[in-house]
DNA sequence: TATTGACCTAGGTGTTACACCCAGGTTGTA
DNA sequence: TACAACCTGGGTGTAACACCTAGGTCAATA
């Protein structure tokens, strides 16, 4: 029976980790009766490196949360862990998509900007690289306001 | 000089959106002494069409703040616009490469999957998709506890 | 003129997965 | 007995909003 930190220990993750988990009911230590604290044992051991094995595959807490209610209740959660799984992709995929295409957008504003000098704000400009770059790419995106 | 609702129209973003940025500080309307409403005028359209230009960049709300900070004061913020930038960067290229390395792995799992049974948990195990794959892809990552 | 419907206000909560801090009690060791 | 290292519950902070509540405002319509 490990303390909060023992098992944060074995696990290379810290003990305000082990204390998240339980206190969202992901892991549910018994208590020492003498002085509250939380014990846990090879069943809650198992429970948490399931946990970080599911975590390592991208699933939420959440996710890992149905998985394990659904073991609870005697179910496979099989079909439900491939469902999560796919949608986990396909919500990566997404987000890799943009964040390629901002990747993108930063790198040549970076190098552009290396050949522009710098300037002091005005009234009309508080940051020319700024400006000048979205004006020159701007497909339409946050409209164009051209005056009032 | 707008509203609420009509700048946002106007960008293309929540009204939700411009009183959080005006509750941050990044807009400064001025308010119509009869009835307590922002009116956003064409200063503030302008720090607002930078705003989004900046975060159309993969500048931070922090960052922005921070630019137009030294902007206001009457410097030129240009340097730390090309540090910031170059900072996200890297960061970005680093949260992509792991997400890359997370993808990898969840299309192996899935992929892997596509061909095993389903099964119900056991006190032993929860779902052996999970427990199976990671036992196998296991790189001494969270440790291998062998029981106690 | 009374009633809509669309708008406005401030302020609070929820999202994700923890990290960090506080005040105070516990345990083991030198 | 003093000290380090541990434990407890509970609160705050992170990023960038979305959503909701309760109540006031405005313009047009019936």
């Amino acid at each position: 029976m490990k303390t909060v930190t023992e098992i944060a220990r074995r696990f290379n993750v810290s003990a305000d980790t082990i204390r998240h988990y339980t206190k969202l009911g992901l892991l549910s230590p018994e208590r020492d009766t003498a002085n509250g604290y939380r014990r846990y044992g090879i069943q809650q051991e198992r429970r948490l490196r399931f946990l970080l094995s599911a975590k390592r595959l991208g699933f939420s807490l959440k996710d890992i949360r149905e998985i394990l209610d659904m073991a609870a209740s005697g179910d496979t959660p099989c079909p439900i862990v491939r469902k999560l799984i796919d949608q986990r992709l396909e919500a990566i995929r997404e987000e890799m998509r943009d964040a390629q295409k901002l990747m993108a957008r930063m790198e040549s504003a970076s190098s552009d900007w290396r050949d522009l000098p710098d300037r002091v704000p005005s009234g009309e400009s508080i940051c020319h690289l700024i400006e000048t770059w979205d004006s020159a790419n701007s497909f339409g995106d946050h409209a164009i306001s051209t005056a009032d």
